[in-house]
DNA sequence: ACAGCAATTGACAGCGCTGTCATTCAATGT
DNA sequence: ACATTGAATGACAGCGCTGTCAATTGCTGT
């Protein structure tokens, strides 16, 4: 590892025997300049081993090719294909995304936007927890192309893509008591922090509401979710209800996933005996024996839309302000 | 959304009355400023909402606080946790990781090394896919802590963090042997790109061979590993083999995982019939109904300690060059 | 041959901040 | 009382690049 200092557009633009701004307009791809000084300068670059300095750059020009990412949690392998779509199209652009995960905490949330507005990032992405006052204010100062992304149930600041969770949980409802369910019960995790679980949530019962029904049993599980979980939370939900429940409605596909999994090693019949439904759409959900009954989000598609939004506005093309992606039910096999 | 520039340091120093030097050291939290300035400062620098500029920082102090992350894959659950234990360390030190993913591509590998080092990074943690000679130069001549991940199968350029792949596949070898299976399988996904299956792979075989052993069917197929990839694989592999295995090794648990599904799904008893074995250990084998034989690969460590690499060294702290974290097996009820 | 024009190239002044060294000033020791 | 010290502050000069505008060049048409 050599520590010496990295050679400058100066050093390369005396040996190509060419100006400073010749040298960074040739390596900008720039139209004015002609073929042969490109060719002397490129050369010049690679036997120098020249890497231009973006932050210099950055600093002179305004412009940083940088884009903030915000994500409430990466364990959660939905944000993980968020993250997916966003860096695919933002890479194809010649962009990086610069990460920070918010661990579902305003608090922490709040430093993240903070700390990552003093990069001057390009844009932001941001699949918001919970904005506190300040994190509201600093991203309407900001002045910079901002996407709320994930749900689409409240107005964006700027721009926001993602899909209605209240609808996701009303459409599964109307799913559910269509199939001719009747005793419903809803198994979640940490509901307190993950508000979009909450707005399916939310969403399902009112739905049952209008029908005339109500969860007859309920439980939410102050933890992350995982299949884990969502297999020990089925067999304390079955062993705590009332009544035997006709479908269990899980806050997502990893809980739902653990729920057919209890059912399997108790030698329960899913759905005969118990339905389950899921939300997400995994893959894992799907390539069950029998598919689950779920709720396919667009997450990829969202993080692609996202990084869209983010280049469509820096090249100054028009945007939409609301993008709803939607979802697709997935009618499986489970409910 | 407010266009208007940002306040800069001197405006801050202008309002606090203070020159602009002080301000910044005041705002950086260095000891040589009386609190009462401080305090000066800091009411002047919320009135004004002002934001540090760390692109000018960088160029003027040349620390950066951004940690290039290159990986060659994200909708592989395994990156999303390292990245996860990465991210943790970073944020607490207040770095951020700025994301570049290769998809196993060793030209688009190359240029996002080049890309990111534009950006200045005051580290660089890399999971290689393949590395090009020009890659390799970039990474030798860049000067910065190095941090090759997730394998410890070569000598690292500068640091390196992970474990033995080839000892894990061998270890499972040996695990199997151990436990009366004779008859052995292996199924896929694309090894060709993912060096690191390529690796478990020959660790198994060279195993295998030693015990005058060798693999009775082998399928490797071409595409990315997934749930359903190893489901519909160990039908094609079950069905084109010529003798029934006993016992078949996934490239990992996703395979895995899919095997055991198709079991499931043809009524195949596991492991009487047939014995499934992983590697990764993830969440999801292990809430099988029974859970999978697998290497725990402690991927999350893997990140937390790469970040621990880089910030140590960057404090001048004393850094090991090859960080081997093993890995542990799980017996789990399918071999 | 010469004005007129587009294509190239360059000089200069910062972008907003921090390292370095110099300066100020009050507190200390004898 | 006076030199000595350390803490607090400031002046200055860049970091490496790019936007702006001016200067140069080689062509064109007449």
């Amino acid at each position: 590892m050599q520590r010496d200092k990295k050679p400058t557009l100066s050093e390369v633009a005396k040996l190509a025997g060419v100006s400073e701004i010749t040298v960074s307009r040739a390596l900008r791809g720039s139209a004015s300049v002609s073929g042969k000084t490109l060719l002397k300068v490129e050369k010049a670059a690679t036997s120098l081993g020249y890497l231009r300095n973006r932050l210099a750059g950055a600093l002179a020009g305004g412009a940083s090719n940088q884009v903030a990412v915000i994500l409430p949690s990466l364990s959660n392998s939905v944000f993980a294909d968020v993250l997916n779509g966003l860096e695919v199209r933002l890479e194809q652009a010649g962009f990086h995304p610069v990460l920070g995960v918010s661990n579902y905490d305003p608090q922490q949330e709040e430093q993240l936007i903070r700390n990552l507005l003093t990069w001057r990032p390009a844009g932001l992405v941001i699949a918001p927890s919970d904005l506190t006052k300040a994190s509201h204010a600093l991203l309407e100062g900001a002045g910079l192309p901002l996407v709320e992304i994930m749900d689409t149930d409240t107005t964006p600041i700027d721009m926001g893509v993602g899909m209605s969770q209240r609808g996701a949980g009303s459409r599964m409802a109307h799913h559910l008591i269509a199939r001719g369910y009747r005793r419903m019960a809803y198994l979640g995790h940490d509901i307190v922090r993950d508000r979009r679980a909450a707005a399916r949530r939310d969403g399902f019962c009112a739905t049952l509401g209008k029908a005339g029904l109500a969860l007859c049993a309920s439980l939410t599980l102050p933890a992350q979710s995982s299949v884990a979980l969502g297999r020990q939370g089925l067999a304390q939900l079955l062993s705590e209800a009332s009544e035997w429940p006709d479908v269990v409605y899980f806050s997502n596909d990893d809980m739902a996933v653990g729920g057919v999994f209890h059912c399997m090693s108790q030698g329960i019949a899913v759905p005969d005996s118990l339905a389950i439904a899921g939300f997400n759409g995994l893959e894992i959900g799907q390539s069950l024996p029998v598919p689950l009954a779920t709720i396919a989000s667009h997450r990829t598609a969202i993080g692609k839309t996202a990084a869209d939004c983010i280049l469509d506005r820096l090249s100054g093309r028009h945007t939409e302000t609301l993008a709803d992606l939607g979802f697709t039910l997935i009618a499986g096999g489970t409910a």
